[in-house]
DNA sequence: CCGGAGACTTGTGTATACAATTTTGTTATA
DNA sequence: TATAACAAAATTGTATACACAAGTCTCCGG
């Protein structure tokens, strides 16, 4: 029940495939979110959409109606999908689900683990590596949060994985809404060192070391700062009184 | 973070608010499907189900694919939606995922838990003993599956409780199909437990008996007997060795 | 009597048309 | 000049039409 040699267990994020062209609409959309080429907050009109892909508006609405239900967007009625912008709170959420999840998924999956199973996940870690190297940091972004899935879907539980890609995937906006500067560049070496934990099969320093990690990315993020842009204006300028000249 | 006195935190299942149509449509079914009004296998066509709400095609299309990205339905191209029929092995593992989540969950539900919440608790499995002396099946499953929901919904944590809701949805599914007459009428005094020990606030004991409650519903299934009706044929006469003569 | 080819029926996949709503731009009035 | 009312444009919501695939039935041949 785990073959999972280099996929994910669970279709969204395959490439390789020949998949219907709705399908196709939404893993499309689903990277330019993941590895931000759009800004949260980003309008998605159907019918620049439509044309885009050349396709009519009924397969774009299909395609944005499923990453709604994902999280990765936000419809409002008559006023069209944008690329979500989690709320603090939303973004806190996500962290601590994660926390929970992943946490109490490392004993099953040090129990679950098989030598085909590390060597593919030593390979992503080489990977992420080469991408650290290179300076693509949004293909780093992708494998980072791929990792994570592919950690988890040892277990070969898919619904279980499915869940967790969700959480990755808006992780990956709360990032790009939260995200200092600064790191994210230890991320790699990090899974590393978790991969001799689980060969080590310690499952208990698995879940220490993974609470840790997920503490870690956190931690790096500005909850308290200012939003970075197109914030919600009116709570905005309701919040700053008019001081000093003009 | 946590008002819910008696909704869910979040919409799918509640019931009051005037919603958009085919929200309300979504609603119809995913009550027909998990109260068992349809039984798994069925076939939904898209025309008659058009007819029965009376609107086009294109809303219940966005309803089903809805239900599908659930898990409720299978829709297979060009044939249409089918309330799912879960495999042993997709039952098998909404179980082992409602373990590691619920269990991991009890910890923080417990850190979480007020007097109101617990008073909303309260009044649920006071709801489910009714029902049960109404003998009214159809309600038992739903609020039994209800307190599940409401008992994570204490986190305040919408991912999860979302996440959480589909796998008890389609847990139904999994009893409607694996369920054997005996053995499910306890699970409202269970549940009537596990308050004692939250009020108590002992997470351990908590989270003991939550793996015990599951394990325990697992239990009364019978994932090795005869598939009820319509098994996968060939696969069934794939695995039997012709032996003897003939 | 059984099995297969082809027409026919049924139902889904996609596109397009139209209605409703929001947003933007303009003009009139205080 | 600022505000409000109104008109126009853009965009989404829903319905319908048509193309296509799958399933069914009939009829013919073996």
């Amino acid at each position: 029940m785990s073959d999972l040699g280099s996929a994910t267990l669970d279709a969204p994020p395959g490439e390789g495939a020949k998949q219907s062209r709705d399908a196709a609409i939404y893993q499309r959309i689903y990277t330019a979110i993941v590895e931000r080429h759009v800004a949260p907050g980003t309008k998605l009109p159907e019918d620049t959409l439509a044309e885009a892909f050349d396709v009519s508006r009924t397969l774009v609405r299909k395609a944005l109606a499923r990453l709604a239900h994902e999280g990765l967007l936000t419809i409002a009625p008559n006023r069209g999908a944008r690329v979500a912008r989690p709320t603090v709170s939303e973004a806190r959420e996500v962290f601590t689900a994660r926390q929970l999840l992943e946490c109490a998924a490392m004993p099953v999956v040090v129990e679950a683990l098989r030598a085909r199973d590390l060597q593919s996940l030593r390979r992503r870690v080489a990977r992420e590596r080469e991408a650290e190297r290179s300076q693509d940091a949004r293909l780093s972004i992708r494998l980072s949060g791929d990792f994570h899935v592919a950690l988890v879907a040892v277990t070969g539980n898919r619904p279980l994985v499915q869940f967790l890609r969700q959480l990755v995937a808006r992780s990956s906006l709360i990032v790009a809404v939260y995200g200092r500067s600064g790191g994210q560049a230890r991320s790699c070496r990090d899974h590393g060192e978790l991969l001799e934990l689980l060969a080590a099969r310690d499952a208990e320093a698995s879940r220490d070391w993974m609470a840790e990690h997920l503490r870690a990315v956190e931690e790096t993020l500005g909850f308290d700062e200012a939003v970075s842009h197109s914030p919600d204006l009116k709570q905005l300028f309701a919040a700053i009184e008019p001081r000093g000249a003009l």
